[in-house]
DNA sequence: CACCCGTGGCC
DNA sequence: TGGCCAAGGGT
């Protein structure tokens, strides 16, 4: 007797133990999909949860963020890391609401023009905020496929056309079940097959599993790129300005981001970049948040 | 394509 | 302690 294909063992794993998020329940909106899917971009779902709940309290529509400052999102970004999301989210709240009637698109093309929306925030919004068919592919559905399919122990550096193409040869037909796997499969690799030590005797397709049945090879492929040291690099320095630029009220003199850094030079660079990238403003009286 | 972009938690 | 990781995207 063959087994159920994997995206229906994963979807009846999902049923039963997919956490509840706010973006899964019932009548959940479109914008409020939108906004999870940018706050969610290399932020854990943890720290997502009680930004995104202000946010739309306070932005229940993309008319109501587009009418606000850019400054405003921002502030309200908090410490949820890469401000620049803050304004590409307002930049494309401004986009809907001139270009879409403030309504969230619905096609994966309409949404790629968004501002700070790429291949998988499209298609995520696409599929789980309209209930359009399409694969869904993120860092934790990689791996699973990397780890359940390919029998690697982790993905090969990310490409939309083969990971696409992975995915949708997996999508089972009926479309409301391709709809769930996508989300399901994230929810696997978020819960279950982890990057670091994954919980294969929680999985759902152990047996099905590629990689466990080859004795767990090491992964061969091309190494990730190392990631820069953070401590005293140009980021640290940005953040320690925006985070002075965010809880300020009023515009900051030099003399007062000069104590932030010892290093003239780089808090230069820094606040240039800042300004360069629509982060920061010059004003006569110093420097704000847009 | 390589590199850049925050922040915090974990082992 | 420090490297790694987290629902990526832009240039």
């Amino acid at each position: 007797m063959n087994a159920p294909p994997l995206a229906q063992i994963v979807n009846a794993w999902y049923r039963d133990n997919a956490r509840d998020l706010p973006w899964r329940r019932e009548g959940f909106p479109a914008w409020g999909i939108l906004v999870s899917e940018f706050m969610l971009q290399q932020t854990p779902v943890i720290r997502v949860l009680p930004r995104l709940d202000e946010w739309l309290r306070r932005w229940p529509t993309p008319a109501d963020l587009a009418a606000a400052p850019a400054g405003d999102a921002v502030r309200a970004w908090a410490n949820l890391g890469y401000p620049r999301r803050a304004l590409w989210l307002h930049a494309a709240a401004v986009q809907i609401t001139e270009r879409h009637g403030g309504v969230v698109p619905r096609s994966v093309e309409d949404l790629l023009r968004l501002s700070g929306v790429g291949d998988y925030t499209a298609r995520a919004v696409a599929a789980f905020a309209w209930g359009e068919r399409h694969p869904v592919v993120d860092t934790n559905t990689r791996r699973v496929i990397a780890r359940a399919v390919k029998g690697q122990a982790e993905p090969a550096p990310p490409s939309a056309v083969r990971d696409l193409a992975d995915m949708t040869e997996l999508l089972p037909d009926p479309d409301d079940e391709a709809r769930q796997f996508n989300a399901a499969a994230m929810e696997l690799g978020a819960m279950v097959c982890t990057a670091r030590s994954p919980l294969c005797a929680e999985c759902p397709i152990a047996a099905q599993c590629v990689w466990r049945a080859a004795g767990y090879p090491d992964y061969a492929g091309p190494r990730k790129a190392v990631q820069k040291k953070y401590e005293g690099s140009d980021r640290q320095v940005r953040g320690l300005i925006l985070a002075a630029l965010r809880s300020a009220h009023e515009p900051l003199a030099d003399v007062a981001v000069e104590p932030l850094w010892p290093d003239a030079a780089q808090r230069t660079r820094a606040l240039e970049g800042l300004v360069a990238d629509g982060l920061a403003v010059r004003t006569a009286r110093g420097v704000t948040l847009p």
